[in-house]
RNA sequence: CGAGGCGUGGCUCAGUUUGGUAGAGCACCUGCUUUGGGAGCAGGGGGCCGCAAGUUCGAAUCUUGUCGCCUCGACCA
């Protein structure tokens, strides 16, 4: 029995996390490897978890007043070419079409990495008056990046995403958009996901090829590294520049608009998995779960069992997304199934419950399980289920909180990074150099420059000692 | 792209040293009995041993080439 047990039970997270990760989205059936070398194919579970985030992420946008549109998954070379930092930032991936049916092309063509130039484009010809702007524009597609290694949600070849892309008429505008979609990104995160996350500006380094600011959403996994979760960027009117575009201002003359940028990608399932999965499977926060209560029937085939379970799935779980595992296995093998599922709430109904009027209510995320009268589960789930989002979203908030250092000494700096898991706040003089430096003595980055707690701990940078200008946080990435 | 490791039914692997016509557990199918933490019994199906060439009477096993995957680095959402 125990041998069988182990044959099928996903590694440990101590004893292996990244094969934890791969374990659990493989048991989970979320995504299946494809023939397609660093391309996935998203089963029913992993693309439902898309769909969700995609429908709640894009109510959000709506209410900021974003449209949503489609452009062409292909780039001519010469248009990716305008802009100079754009297209060396992109170059070392690209993955290019050069032949239509049996013909070359005279021009070859780039699978898009990403649609500003498309966007440019297309904005030139959109764009005249003042009277036009602002133009808040957002595509959901995919795009191409040829990466060296890939891994399942994280970084494949292919990637699911959404694209926003603004034009406006000042500098300030823009600049507000960006920071608006930054704290839409947060605050999904924080609402939809359980997931707390340190809002903040990238170093220059770091930033996006031909942004003037780019700010980020950092979250911190189970294992303590950090995983950028979204990016919003101010292109200020470089990028206008670059593609010509012009408007003529309130002031009769011509000017270019100012331009941002923000995504947001199906890496987002990995930070679900990796924030708040345990060693039974994933565990799914009950607004983004594409079932949040399943039935388990016992001793299913006695008269009146599966009765009651649909009596119940229908009637005092109406509005809630609800399955009957009605399946001939048996109820221990649903449940450990149903646990690597990360499903937020079984229900187990027997012919014992049915004869007292209760039935078993079990969390996915604590194990905890209750006796509930039938007659009270219409209200009692409903707020269960809200108790265990919040209830995930605190206990993520206090991992992240609790795996945040401080050093203002280079070798204690070191000594963190290389014995605890986690991030470590430290000063820094602003040179890349110092960067590069750090990144080769302890493999961390910069992950931010945080908006909240930026205030010094110290006047010297942490690595070369002259004088700082930004406190930083540094972490190891994904 | 660098360094290591690995390719044998769906999965995890044994068999490779010493060539002799492919095996286990799990999963799957059928029937009966079961059902509150991965059920039991009986029967059954499934594998050009990653691919290609070579050596040989004979290759999963030896040789060469090739493709793919995993882990760790460098690069990146």
């Amino acid at each position: 029995m125990a041998d069988k047990k182990m044959v099928e039970q996903v590694t440990s997270m101590d004893e292996d996390f990244a094969r934890w990760y791969t374990d659990v989205v493989k048991k989970a059936e979320l995504i299946e490897y494809s023939s397609v070398k660093g391309c996935l194919i998203f089963l029913p579970a992993g693309y439902a978890l898309w769909e969700n985030i995609q429908k709640l992420l894009d109510a959000r946008f709506k209410d900021t007043g974003v449209e949503n549109v489609y452009l062409p998954m292909f780039i001519p070379e010469g248009l990716l070419q305008k802009e100079k930092d754009h297209v060396e930032g992109f170059a070392p991936e690209a993955a290019w079409v050069t032949e239509g049916g049996h013909e070359k092309l005279e021009e070859r063509m780039c699978v898009r990495p990403t649609s500003e130039t498309l966007f440019c484009d297309l904005y030139k010809n959109l764009v005249h008056s003042y009277r036009d702007l602002p133009r808040v524009y957002n595509q959901w597609c995919s795009v191409v990046r040829w990466e060296k290694t890939t891994r399942p949600f994280l970084r494949s070849r292919e990637f699911l995403w959404q694209e926003g892309h603004t034009v406006h008429e000042t500098a300030e505008e823009a600049e507000e958009r960006t920071v608006q979609m930054l704290n839409v990104y947060a605050d999904f995160l924080k609402e939809e996901l359980a997931i707390p996350t340190i809002k903040g500006r990238k170093t220059d380094k770091e930033k996006f090829a031909g942004a003037i600011a780019t700010y980020t959403i950092e979250a911190m996994m189970h294992d303590g590294k950090a995983l950028q979760s979204g990016t919003s960027h101010n292109f200020g009117d470089g990028f206008a520049k670059a593609f010509g575009i012009e408007y003529t201002g309130r002031d009769n003359k011509q000017h270019n608009p100012h331009q941002t940028s923000w995504g947001l990608s199906t890496r987002l399932i990995g930070a679900l998995i990796m924030v708040h999965g345990d060693d039974d499977g994933l565990v799914l926060p009950p607004h983004i779960a594409p079932t949040q209560v399943v039935i388990v029937p016992i001793q299913q085939r006695k008269e009146g069992v599966l009765d009651v379970c649909s009596r119940v799935a229908e009637e005092s779980l109406a509005g809630i997304r609800v399955k009957i595992d009605d399946s001939d296995r048996s109820p221990g093998f649903k449940f450990a199934e149903q646990e690597m599922r990360g499903f937020p709430l079984r229900i187990e109904i027997g012919p014992r419950d049915i004869e007292n009027g209760e039935c078993v209510v079990v969390r996915r995320d604590t194990h905890e399980k209750q006796t509930v009268k039938l007659d009270e589960v219409k209200s009692f789930v409903p707020k269960l289920l809200e108790t265990i989002q919040n209830d995930m979203y605190e206990r993520a908030k206090k991992h992240l909180d609790s795996s945040i250092y401080e050093a203002t000494d280079y070798e204690e700096f070191k000594k963190i990074l290389d014995e605890k898991p986690g991030f470590v706040r430290a000063m820094w003089c602003g040179e890349q150099e110092c960067e590069d430096i750090i990144k080769a003595d302890t493999t961390a980055t910069s992950r931010c420059m945080p908006f909240e707690g930026s205030e010094p701990i110290s006047d010297k940078c942490i690595c070369c000692g002259k004088p700082a200008k930004h406190l930083v946080i540094w972490g190891k990435a994904y």
